[in-house]
DNA sequence: CATGAATGAGTCTTCATTCAT
DNA sequence: TATGAATGAAGACTCATTCAT
């Protein structure tokens, strides 16, 4: 990507990560993002044609790299467990390391449909991601099955965010406790 | 509530609640508020002294309901499965209710510490109430098993909120699937 | 004046003028000041129309003491120049008595021709009692004179509002200064 | 000044001038302001971040420039009495040229600590240039002679503003008269 | 006379966006 | 491409005043 775009527009992206992530989109300016970038506001506007676009395209770039990781990793797993182990994994860590821009996760601009769009077209390919993987193994309705280990990951990473004394060992840990939760409801489904 | 609050209390929370709840914080302006609530501008702020202070008001308010209405359900139930039962029953129900005012649960005032800690607090309370059943049970790990139950039911709320076709009798379905997959997870728990 | 309007007519007066001196015209809320008198904010209103009415009405009560008193105290004195000492230090301790009132000699309403009109009234008033003293000594240009000594006394009426370590045996001083000074201008003028 | 700060700044200071003078503080707005500058409200928040900074901005440099003149004004005189009334002459003339502007000498906003601080620091260096003369002079007391001196000339100055019939040579009668009288006491002193 | 809840006109300030250079 | 000064629409909040009780 970053050789397609020019580092200019990846720049500018990193500043929006990092700005919209630790304070939000009605938070953050422009001016603000421009000046984090080290450019002038004009400038972002030679990129992107309007903040909420901005927005869109930075969450569209962070979505991309998120897939693009997650199913780089599924290849290395052999057996089912220990692809859905490397499945949380990645989406514990994901949070992890990005635990200081909380806001993110909560803030997004409003009545933007470009932007919810592009929200549920995530979520659409990383539940069928997870998905194919459960149907391959045989079980039942696996979209609803996909759904369900994406929220008990989605639960756990509130811990992350909002429990100071949460440690990058305690990742592990809950990695384990979710697969083996899941595993065993999925294992003695009727 | 409404008899220890003033009526004109909860009709502006009322307003509130909609209007935040369709268009978020952001998006909401005060006059929008007082007009639903068929009030002057002014009066709103002989209520709550902010539009911060409102929202987090009303948050309060449904977060209280939320957790009384699940603490009563739960005295029904008998076995914990019937228990877990009415807690994915009333989750989802109460988004399915609510299935119009979408944005509540994305959107809120950044940087308003108040309302984060109200998050918290209202998370910490409803993990509590399943955690503590779950530990009748004889579970190791309640509180991780309580937020993974959550996780579930609240990315089963996904459907709801977005799908267009969702209807009133899936709601049952997921109750179902929920349960069993939990249940079934946490009985073969090591 | 106390027998004439009621107890509760000067009871908002002394309010307002504790408010309106320490903060200024604008800076005072009508609420405040009914607060201050302890009543409510709607009986204002039955006293006076409105809040610069209010602050004239105030005003002018301050205005008629002061001129009474003076004129009062300069029943006192024998000599020309020990009627223009009296006046000196009634006009010094006059502000060292209010001088946490400070801004009520800076903040009046704009635009309010009725102040305006009040305030020169007063002043001619003030004028007129010195200038005819002086004009009794046989001085030519009584009037300007009078202005003279008053511009002297008000002057240093700054250092008793804003020098801090100002205290009462200064005023003394400056009222002794003030009247040899002005005297001996008088005496030697052609 | 021009040459360092922007015209624009100046332009708006002049028009702040302007409109403060006339209807004071409060009773000006941000947008006339703009409007008689010829530019747009947001620009104003370019150059003055409030409106009591702005206001603050424009008395810091019409105090300036009252100084600067009065100091170069006093460089032209001989004696001290001819010292004295260019003084005189200046203070007088600099209200009769400004008389339309009635209300700048009334009407700050309160509560302004950095305002009343620029109001003192200006009268403590107005009083030092007067009080350095008078110490040459060999007059005992100089600050207090310095203080009352200036009392004299702003009284006078109530004529200016609030007389309609106050004409130009009505200046230099004043400045004679105020001259006079204060030679003649400060010389006879004992 | 007294109250105080309700009103709504009024104003400062912000900030996404534009455009002349 | 890049700039950043200028714009102006928009909205939160205040507070003098009213009026039903």
């Amino acid at each position: 990507m970053s050789q397609v775009q020019g580092d200019k527009w990846n720049l500018i992206l990193d500043a929006a990560y990092e700005l919209f992530g630790a304070n939000g989109f009605y938070e953050t300016k422009m001016s603000e993002i421009a000046d984090r970038a080290g450019i002038a506001k004009g400038t972002l506007y030679l990129y992107f044609s309007s903040k909420e676009q901005l927005f869109a395209a930075m969450t569209k770039r962070d979505f991309e790299q998120f897939l693009e990781q997650i199913a780089n990793g599924l290849q290395q797993g052999e057996s089912l467990k220990e692809r859905l182990s490397v499945a949380a994994s990645h989406h514990l860590r994901y949070f992890y390391d990005r635990r200081d821009y909380t806001k993110l996760f909560f803030m997004m601009p409003n009545n933007d449909p470009e932007m919810l769009q592009e929200i549920q077209s995530f979520m659409a390919q990383y539940i069928r991601i997870l998905a194919d993987m459960l149907d391959d193994g045989g079980f039942t309705e696996p979209k609803l099955l996909a759904k369900s280990f994406v929220g008990i990951l989605d639960m756990m990473k509130m811990d992350i965010l909002f429990d100071p004394t949460f440690k990058e060992e305690d990742v592990q840990q809950r990695v384990v406790f979710a697969t083996n939760l899941f595993m065993n409801g999925c294992m003695h489904q009727k």
